[in-house]
DNA sequence: AACCAGGACGTGA
DNA sequence: TCACGTCATGGT
């Protein structure tokens, strides 16, 4: 079974996830399904505006290793604190205030210099930065490059994170803790570069791995035999 | 009351 | 390169 099988077993499974969540207050019109209310299902046409491609990347940062509902709370608060609108916004917010507000998200004093550098960054940027320029910004890596990159920009690169390691590895299509690139080139050689099926899919094994991959022992109800029509078409 | 969460970075080998 | 410790809060 390929990768693009078991993305359309995925996608027949649990449906549209709608990343990258986004709150309310940039403007958008969510809908309210998924677990929280930022989702957007079926929708692709996000990020709308600059407003919205700069929180997402805010998002990134702060939900590294971290749950999405208290990166939620964080969000919140820098909203309330109309930091959230553009990088300047959240630079002109002093440093304890930006601690406290994105406290309830974890490593807050990692995390405040990592968005400082990330709003410092987003200042500069015209469109889609390369992968490279993400990665020299102090408290990108790998991961949130490529999250920033697809979800915020709309550039064809694969994430991958935790969870997909630890299907990869349960279902034997990986044999040990491969680095980041080479897992990704495996999406990458396999799938046709489109941006809706790499948001689509990456949310999909997140969602999987969320029930399935979070505490061992490993392992999920999903029949990866059965055949579902071929419904969905990207690419 | 441990354990986990949509990682990144610094260090030493 | 690479394995390992560190960073922190909130939910289960």
């Amino acid at each position: 079974m390929d990768l693009l099988a078991i993305f359309h077993r995925l996608l027949a499974e649990f449906g549209p996830q709608g990343w990258w969540p986004l709150t309310a207050h940039s403007g958008s019109n969510p809908t309210k399904r998924g677990s929280h209310s930022g989702y957007h299902p079926g929708d692709y046409s996000f990020p709308k505006t600059q407003e919205e491609q700069f929180e997402i990347a805010v998002g990134a940062v702060l939900t590294q290793n971290t749950a999405w509902t208290n990166v939620e709370m964080a969000l919140r608060n820098l909203a309330d604190a109309k930091a959230l609108h553009n990088p300047k916004s959240l630079l002109n917010l002093p440093k304890d205030q930006l601690q406290k507000a994105i406290r309830p998200a974890g490593y807050f004093n990692q995390k405040s210099e990592y968005l400082h550098a990330l709003a410092t960054f987003f200042t500069t940027c015209n469109e889609p930065p390369t992968r490279q320029k993400l990665l020299d910004v102090r408290g990108i890596g790998e991961e949130t490059a490529d999250a920033i990159l697809l979800y915020a920009f709309s550039v064809p690169t694969f994430v991958i994170d935790a969870y997909t390691k630890r299907f990869l590895l349960h279902r034997g299509i990986l044999s040990g803790n491969e680095p980041y690139k080479i897992v990704q080139q495996l999406f990458h050689d396999s799938l046709p570069h489109n941006t809706v099926l790499f948001q689509e899919f990456h949310a999909l094994l997140v969602e999987l791995g969320k029930r399935y991959y979070s505490k061992k022992p490993y392992g999920d109800h999903i029949d990866w035999d059965k055949k579902d029509g071929e419904n969905y078409r990207f690419g």
